[in-house]
DNA sequence: TATTGTTATACTCTATAACTATA
DNA sequence: TATAGTTATAGAGTATAACAATA
């Protein structure tokens, strides 16, 4: 277990990565920002997925990666079909166009970081790789909703873990 | 030097810690989001700087920066007095009130990490810090403007190192 | 002329809430 | 009733450009 000053540490540091994560942003084509660039990588790898999915894998709010899938869809990079099995569902799939895409952008940034990273080792990559992969999990699936209850949470205890 | 797999997936990874900052984001007290949190920290760590040298450690634009600061300010966690070397400079500093703002800050955040990275040693915390403050140190100041030539650079390189 | 900082403007990303249509 | 997804709205963060004051 770690101490106080090594958690405030860590925080700040995930705040500054934010520069990073900018710095890579700009290198994207203008009608292609970071969150068009998320849907197109995760459909990249999971050959086809339902909204929720996606929603769940991308971290953020279905509203959000509804904005972000019509943005792609809009320029015909993704193909939303309807499922078959559940009728309010869409299925979603990366297009030839679409795939072309995003190969350009893993070009764009694998260049980049390939640059700025040139005297890192192939373990050091992999090692941080891991370390954030790992952070995330023990983050769970920390969109919206903070439970945190903090005050006295009344008597009837609001229904607790329908997760 | 790492392979170009190996590059996508740390991107990808980038990306998604964006949902563990959120995260943190969400405990802040509601006068207090992040980017007011970011300023009051790093007053925190240097006892006195100037809105230039902050700008740097935030990694961020120096208007962007004026407007953190302004926030703070205006809820009297720091102060702005002038330079007397400088008269177009303003050297910030911690007030009281902005202590104490910062020491709440701190408890929230490190008992939200405490409690998430319960299962993480000691050195596991320590080595992601490590590579996180790597990372951003191989990213240099990466602010704004990209220089990215891409295409030859002309004759007389751009001027080097002026940093 | 160049630099420090501020302000106005615009864009991206995000969440909440209200809504539609299915289950 | 509950769930999948959409849309409208609002708020935070950021960058660019124009500007003021000083070096």
């Amino acid at each position: 277990m770690a101490e106080q000053a090594q958690f405030e540490e860590l925080a700040r540091q995930l705040s500054a990565v934010g520069a990073v994560k900018r710095d890579i942003g700009r290198i994207l084509p203008p009608d292609c920002p970071a969150g068009s660039a998320a849907v197109l990588t995760l459909l990249g790898r999971h050959e086809e997925m339902r909204m929720s999915k996606l929603a769940e894998l991308l971290a953020v709010d279905l509203s959000v990666t509804s904005r972000h899938v019509a943005h792609v869809a809009a320029r015909g990079w993704i193909e939303r079909s309807p499922d078959p099995a559940d009728k309010r569902s869409r299925i979603l799939r990366l297009t030839p166009a679409g795939n072309d895409q995003l190969v350009e952008l893993s070009l764009r940034t694998s260049r980049l970081l390939e640059e700025r990273l040139s005297d890192w080792t192939d373990d050091e990559v992999a090692q941080l790789i891991q370390l954030m992969t790992r952070l995330r999990a023990s983050f769970g699936d920390c969109r919206s909703s903070v439970p945190r209850p903090a005050a006295p949470v009344s008597a009837e205890t609001r229904t607790p873990a329908i997760t």
